[in-house]
DNA sequence: GCGTGATTTGCATTCGAATGCAATTGGGCA
DNA sequence: TGCCCAATTGCATTCGAATGCAAATCACGC
């Protein structure tokens, strides 16, 4: 029975040892381009084996100056809304041998505490997928630490940045609803200030204007169902009310179909059409059958990680901004022509 | 401009010099029982705060044999079925000073290579949201790294676990069903082995069956909603359909009632009764109202890290199983009599 | 002013792996 | 067999902070 079975774990010193050779030659049999010879390293990796010895990352870290680990900030509301995306980074990040290290922005803990923490663990770079201050941005700047954001744009253009399009996808619904025969329009937009939802009002309120509407109804929530159902009521007491709604989510489009048929009797699509964003599971289930946007996860997850890659082995690369298509999913929420 | 500016940041030893003071001093500034003056102390402090100093957690950790990392073992479902659990982990874990490094068990990455990257970063304890073989627990216990499972238990109790108790809801389900006049019972469950679909099974059909019930329908699925509608339409075609329907959980449940609805033609709950697990959000809302059971998510969490950190203070605890009921909540999917 | 005990302080070492450099080994060729 | 160059190897140092120990400082009483 060998170390392996002791409390704690085998160094390359053990390893080195019940090897016969240096410490050295055991760093170099685990490294990719260390120059070792053949026989050597089966020695090594012999005893390695018997010791259940792999490299300890910590103290690798230490001295290459590359931790592996990655930070990924969010906020409880960013695992609501697309709760695969964790899941869909660290897939990405594994496949290129880094690691995830999540950190939550809360009510007790700020960006500043968060980011604060972040240096402190050395990481290699920060993900972010919630808006992030521009002094935060530029702390991790100033340590040479490459940031991406998922679905929001810095500012200042300091940090990278990957997001779906939500401006051209809700251009894309103005324009097909207008083509549909739609004329009297309004926008169930997010919280006040929320990046996503300020995009998609700008796409969608901007090319109305664009094609001569200038009348558009505005009822602000807070991206939950039951502010899709309050707006939407809300909505319906005004005069002249919409024929078409676009919602800044599919939360809030749920629940406005919902307060459509249940609160105010009205028929969708034949009444009043509806169109959400992000495709969420029930959106394709029978009773909500919402058309609504798709936005591509995986290869949104695929492009962050790949650009902060690109980032960390040169850091000289300028930030870019890279925007991914939505896909319109046409269901039967919405009277679209079908053209 | 201090070195704060520079590419990468200060060491304890910058802020010595610039202190004047030894390195020992600074590193016992920023420790808590550290023995230090008041006088030499705010020196320190002011210094630190100039070059923007914080204790390296890499270095720190390779000394102290702490690295205040937990690890957390997810699957694709795991964040499916309850995207809030790693919000409500990290909260946890920041809160006591802890940081989450977050693994992905694939196709690809299996549970034993996620455990030996898990054992490299030196990681002070293992939380998994997933089944993980007893072999990657044993590996873990004999390096000393406690491991705590989230809804699991371990077969040979080598490993802590909190779990909601599936059981015992679904034993209070089967009483209420039976007391309100139910007789013709079915159960859908999720994946062959899923322990979660096995528990709340063994719950409902053995509680039914000490109430002198053994004729019980089951049907399989995947705890998707599409295997939720497959498994009701094949099951309302047997003879005397069930007039109560439990399902593994809210996905299949929704899945069934808009099956039962959509594609049986018949009335919930006049004609059939549905009831799921875990109280997703589209559960509450008016096209389902459907009766289900509410994981108390938080307090797990709370519980989970608690568990943890005390067996990383204390090697020698025992491993101890932790039972947390769910809460039944009545909607309209299911005659009850309101007892 | 001096002695005593309690705080503070600094020195030197440690954690575990990586790596520049110099020493050694090995292979190929005459 | 001897020589030369290339491939391996080991030595010693490094990363940044923590800590045991001994030295230095301080407060205080006489």
């Amino acid at each position: 029975m060998g170390a392996s079975s002791e409390f704690g774990s085998a160094t390359s010193y053990d390893v080195a040892r019940l090897a016969g050779v240096s410490q050295s030659a055991v760093s170099r049999c685990f490294k990719p381009t260390g120059s070792i010879s053949e026989k050597t390293r089966l020695k090594v990796l012999a005893a390695a084996a018997e010791l259940n010895y792999a490299p300890n990352a910590i103290a690798r870290s230490l001295i290459t100056r590359r931790s592996n680990i990655v930070a990924v900030l969010i906020t409880e509301t960013s695992t609501r809304h697309t709760p695969e995306i964790l899941f869909q980074l660290n897939v990405e990040l594994l496949r290129r041998g880094l690691h995830l290290l999540l950190f939550s922005i809360t009510q007790e803990m700020g960006a500043g505490d968060v980011i604060a923490e972040v240096l402190r663990y050395k990481v290699d770079g920060v993900i972010a997928c919630t808006t992030l201050p521009n002094e935060q941005i530029q702390l991790c700047n100033q340590r040479g630490i490459p940031v991406v954001l998922y679905n929001r744009v810095a500012p200042t253009q300091n940090a990278c940045s990957v997001s779906c399009d939500h401006v051209n996808a809700n251009r894309d619904i103005a324009d097909r609803l207008y083509r549909s025969g739609h004329r009297r329009f309004a926008f169930l937009a997010g919280g006040a200030g929320a990046p996503v939802s300020v995009q998609r009002q700008q796409g969608f309120v901007g090319r109305l204007q664009e094609l001569g509407i200038d009348d558009i109804a505005i009822a602000v929530g807070d991206f939950s169902y039951e502010s899709g159902q309050a707006c939407l009521v809300e909505l319906m007491q005004r005069d002249r009310p919409a024929s078409a709604v676009v919602c800044a989510n599919d939360g809030m489009a749920l629940g406005a179909m919902d307060a459509a048929r249940f609160d105010c009797g009205l028929r969708v699509p034949e009444d009043v059409s509806i169109i959400g964003f992000d495709d969420v599971s029930s959106a394709r289930r029978p009773p909500y059958q919402l058309t609504t946007v798709r936005q591509p996860v995986e290869e949104l997850a695929r492009h962050v990680v790949q650009m902060l890659v690109e980032r960390v082995e040169d850091t000289q690369l300028a930030p870019s901004v890279l925007l991914l298509p939505g896909e319109l999913m046409v269901r039967k929420s919405a009277r679209l022509e079908s053209a």
